[in-house]
DNA sequence: CTAGGGTTAG
């Protein structure tokens, strides 16, 4: 006998019996016996239990609402919510999938609510990164039915404090935890870890890491993930010491944390002995490692490595995809980007918001406007992900870059969210390039709204204002970044050779080669001048960069880096060099000429992108 | 026996 399910899409495809038979519980039997959750038929089933148990099982396989909805109407039927935890399981799914409301209305009818209840509700805010959510319903288990969190409960909350950086929250768990006496916990202790790594209280991070009583795997994990993430990559690496000494054995998040280390020393050489870990130690099969390996490589400069690292990857996942593609973006590869986005997309794998973040990222770099037009518009269409504050921080660059200001700011006013300091950004810097002080000015005094304390948005109005001859507004922009008590942040190169990450500031003479850097310096200058090379205006951004014309320009930081590499390397070797702040036109220009002239490749990562410059041209096409 | 996320990749 056949019941109908109360939606019509829905029908279950097994019976009762045959149910029975199969060991469910065996992950690959159950995927077998049950391959598609929606089309599938249900019998009637004779007793309770068994229903509840299937019906356990297959919410757990699908995750749409109107599954939740089909199955919730056969649970009224013929069960109650406390059977078997179904209800707590419902609201947990309802919260996954986005019904927060019938999550709601559905906990409120459960009749005896125990912890557990009250966790499904409370986790499953959390994983939804609803705080205010999750932290409501902490306070209504506390105040209303009077019982006190266990550690899965401080977890979630901990937990989605983590997510949004809510320190103050955080603080106030932390203190309940320690006055219920649930410090003792591990797990409990390691979120709190996470989370005021997350919050950047690396000093509280630390405390608690060195004060717990029992550190497993993940502690270690998280401790050295914090470091990671703190600014004191060499930190983590010496934690990762400590672990291996205290007789841990890393897994795959240990990895990806040392990785991310990495990242932030820039440290390629170090990049290239975690690889041999890596290959040694087996966990070249692991997905997560490989895609976290190969973006580390395209950050460091060495796309060439981060591609044979992808192809090493057995069956890519739609991240691993979109890792590469971010490199391609990144480096300014915008076609290859669009090619192997349709390439993954052929195989099956579903793009997501950041795929298309950066996909269109690539189509702004490469200035393949109509492409991006295009995505952006069968985003939502084609892929059902819709536009953020991203996407359309992408698109004000992609238009305004290519001369559309209008376009863009039309843009800008047609958004349904507010626009945020990403969005304005884009189209300042837009305006820099085609010296529009109107709406220059409007995008500027947003963003000055939004971070007063960034010098950027006061030093790029003031230069488009000097470009187009409004000097009082430049100087006045000026007065008011000193009224702001905003400082300037230095410019900064960075170059690996000897084991070492060399630093270079502006007009540096604190390196122990600075003579000889000095000396190579004017050679260089020299030479590109005795070659008829003298920097011409072509360059649109020219005298007008974050770094103002005042610093002396022949020894900006990154003139120094280069200098020092050709100094230290061997003839034809590529110079790696990392800037925290945009690379100025004078000094793109430089570096065009030295590849020319020293037959060197010099790839530049600055904030924004990769420039490989090759024979006197960049890979940017001048394009920023 | 025991429902309910400790960390980690784009």
């Amino acid at each position: 006998m056949i019941t109908k399910c109360s939606l019509p899409s829905v029908v279950f495809n097994l019976s009762h019996a045959h149910f029975k038979t199969q060991n469910y519980n065996h992950p690959l039997r159950a995927r077998a016996a049950l391959p598609d959750p929606l089309s599938c038929r249900l019998h009637s089933c004779s007793d309770a239990d068994s229903l509840v148990s299937f019906l356990i099982f297959a919410l757990g396989k699908c995750s749409s609402a109107s599954y939740c909805e089909a199955v919730h109407a056969r649970v009224l039927k013929s069960a109650s919510y406390g059977h078997g935890f179904i209800g707590d399981q419902l609201v947990s799914k309802y919260v996954a999938v986005g019904c927060e409301k019938h999550a709601e209305k559905l906990f409120d009818e459960i009749p005896e609510k125990d912890l557990v209840s009250w966790n499904s509700l409370i986790s499953g805010f959390s994983r939804k990164g609803c705080l205010a959510k999750c932290l409501y319903a902490f306070r209504r288990m506390r105040n209303e039915a009077f019982m006190n969190p266990n550690e899965v409960t401080l977890v979630s909350v901990i937990s989605s404090c983590a997510d949004v950086k809510a320190l103050d929250e955080g603080r106030s768990i932390h203190g309940l935890s320690e006055r219920l006496g649930m410090l003792m916990e591990v797990k409990v202790v390691n979120s709190l870890v996470n989370m005021y790594g997350k919050c950047g209280k690396l000093g509280a991070a630390c405390h608690l890491f060195e004060v717990m009583p029992v550190r497993s795997l993940v502690s270690w994990n998280s401790m050295i993930a914090v470091y990671a993430e703190n600014e004191s990559p060499m930190e983590g690496i010496s934690c990762f010491t400590l672990m291996r000494r205290s007789g841990i054995q890393p897994d795959d998040a240990t990895l990806v944390a040392l990785l991310q280390a990495c990242e932030s020393v820039g440290s390629i050489r170090l990049l290239e002995s975690i690889h041999c870990v890596i290959c040694c130690r087996g966990f070249y099969r692991q997905m997560s490692i490989m895609t976290a390996l190969s973006s580390l490589y395209a950050k460091t400069g060495r796309l060439d490595a981060s591609h044979r690292v992808f192809l090493e990857i057995r069956n890519p996942d739609s991240i691993a995809w979109t890792a590469m593609l971010a490199g391609y973006a990144a480096h300014g590869y915008g076609s290859e980007a669009v090619t192997l986005f349709e390439l993954m997309v052929k195989k099956g794998m579903m793009p997501d918001h950041v795929t298309f973040t950066h996909l269109l990222n690539a189509c702004s770099h490469s200035g393949l406007v109509e492409e991006g037009k295009w995505y952006f518009r069968t985003m939502l269409e084609l892929y059902g992900v819709e536009p953020t504050l991203d996407h359309y921080s992408c698109m004000v660059d992609l238009l305004g870059r290519s001369g559309f200001l209008e376009d863009a700011y039309e843009l800008i006013k047609s958004m349904a969210m507010e626009p945020n300091s990403g969005v304005w950004g884009a189209l300042l810097g837009a305006c820099r390039i085609y010296r529009n002080d109107e709406l220059g000015k409007e995008a500027a005094e947003h963003l000055i709204n939004l971070d007063p304390s960034d010098a950027r948005n006061y030093i790029v109005l003031s230069n488009i204002y000097s470009a187009v001859g409004l000097w009082k507004d430049a100087s006045e922009m000026r007065a008011l970044m000193k009224e702001n008590f905003v400082a300037r942040l230095p410019g900064c190169s960075y170059i690996e050779h000897g084991n070492k990450i060399h630093q270079f500031v502006v007009g540096d003479r604190s390196h122990p080669l600075s003579h000889m850097i000095y000396t190579k310096l004017t050679e260089l200058i020299g030479k590109i001048r005795r070659a008829g090379l003298t920097p011409k205006t072509e360059f649109v951004l020219h005298d007008v960069d974050e770094e103002s014309k005042e610093d002396m320009i022949n020894e900006h930081c990154e003139k120094l880096a280069i200098s020092f590499g050709i100094l230290v390397t061997n003839p034809g070797r590529t110079l790696i060099i990392r800037k925290n702040l945009r690379i100025c036109g004078d000094c793109h220009s430089f570096a065009k000429m030295i590849s020319l002239i020293e037959k060197r490749t010099i790839i530049i990562r600055d904030p924004k992108r990769f420039h490989h410059f090759t024979d006197g041209i960049c890979s940017c096409a001048d394009y920023w």
